[in-house]
DNA sequence: GACAAGAACGAACGATCGTTTTATTTTCTG
DNA sequence: CAGAAAATAAAACGATCGTTCGTTCTTGTC
């Protein structure tokens, strides 16, 4: 990896960070310069402009997800047990950036600002709410669930939930969440048997 | 009302929708000016600080949201025609707001910015998750849901579908939404009787 | 109709925004 | 080690940020 990669890699790092913290449109060029020890314009040669930032920042948490989230539960066993997986995997994730899932913040955050970011991202969402549906579909195959389920309803379901962890984890820091989240996937689980 | 009261009112009409959009940090001053024909200046006199508009955008929401949302419910039955009055109200709430439910974006956007703002929000979420218990106790008084329940699980379980419906709806403009939302609400009501 | 109070204005403040241009340093290659 | 190429920096651009100041216009009251 040259020296050109590996700060851009570094940048990227922060910048995810930040902006799951203070939203995608509020990490400034200038703040996450002095925060990666840069100058602005040498940052900003890496990018061209800041949407690509911005892009580049949901590409790289992408890969991220896809390696910390998605494959590790693709290798747990079809079914309930890859679910759940997929569910740790998950608050995981959302719990190692310190302002929580980037994509749940950038979700709201663009979802009226028209451009390419808010086309990535609608893309990677519909990518997300697809791996969901997938994963309904093998535990159908795998005998875990009814065969007669809704895959799109499931996703829902399982979204929903998450969601519903992600904001009271992150706003009102209850103790309770993790208790609530799993009290809610076990009667999720158990309508779709 | 006075002519000073008069403009500020529609301010925060504008601005609560601009928020709604944008995201409460990114209403600015001069855009918010140039929506409603006044100079920043003369924008700025009414609230002192931008802080301050944000709390009192905020809690013009939370009055609005009042009457249009907690209410009305009120006044149905208890139980679950309640539940459901309130759900609905809540549709139509976030549906009437160019950006989706602001409390909902704000909780993202402010949920790593400690000040005032994050705590007025904190305490409005509170209250309306303790809304939400409230209701689950009047559905178990009221025949429609078991005695033993967990109140706070439920308004763990009804915020989640909410917020799933709403991150489908706003982002992937989903058509299936509601009908998703209709079979979640359903099931969960289905799960505490 | 004078007068005080309230409301809105225009101009400017220093700071920061994203971006461009030009220069300097660092790194890689022959 | 020399020279090309890549990486970073410094300085400045116009625009906008939140905020302050002093002034002007509007409002309602005696």
């Amino acid at each position: 990896m040259t020296k050109g990669e590996d700060t851009k890699l570094s940048v990227l790092e922060t910048g995810l960070d930040m902006a799951s913290q203070l939203g995608l449109e509020c990490v400034s060029i200038g703040n996450l310069a002095k925060a990666t020890n840069l100058s602005k314009s040498g940052l900003f040669a890496h990018f061209q402009s800041k949407e690509n930032l911005q892009i580049e920042i949901l590409n790289h948490a992408a890969q991220l997800f896809s390696e910390g989230v998605i494959m590790p539960a693709l290798k747990i066993k079809a079914g309930i047990p890859r679910i759940r997986a997929l569910v740790d995997n998950w608050i995981q994730w959302s719990s190692e950036l310190s302002g929580g899932c980037i994509f749940v913040s950038a979700s709201t955050d663009f979802s009226d600002r028209p451009g390419k970011v808010r086309n990535l991202l609608l893309h990677q969402q519909k990518q997300w709410i697809d791996c969901l549906r997938r994963i309904a579909q093998s535990a159908v195959q795998a005998g875990d669930f009814r065969p007669d389920i809704d895959f799109d309803q499931f996703a829902f379901d399982l979204y929903s939930l998450l969601l519903g962890f992600h904001l009271y984890y992150k706003l009102l820091d209850d103790a309770e969440s993790k208790k609530h989240q799993e009290t809610a996937l076990v009667r999720l689980l158990n309508s779709y048997k």
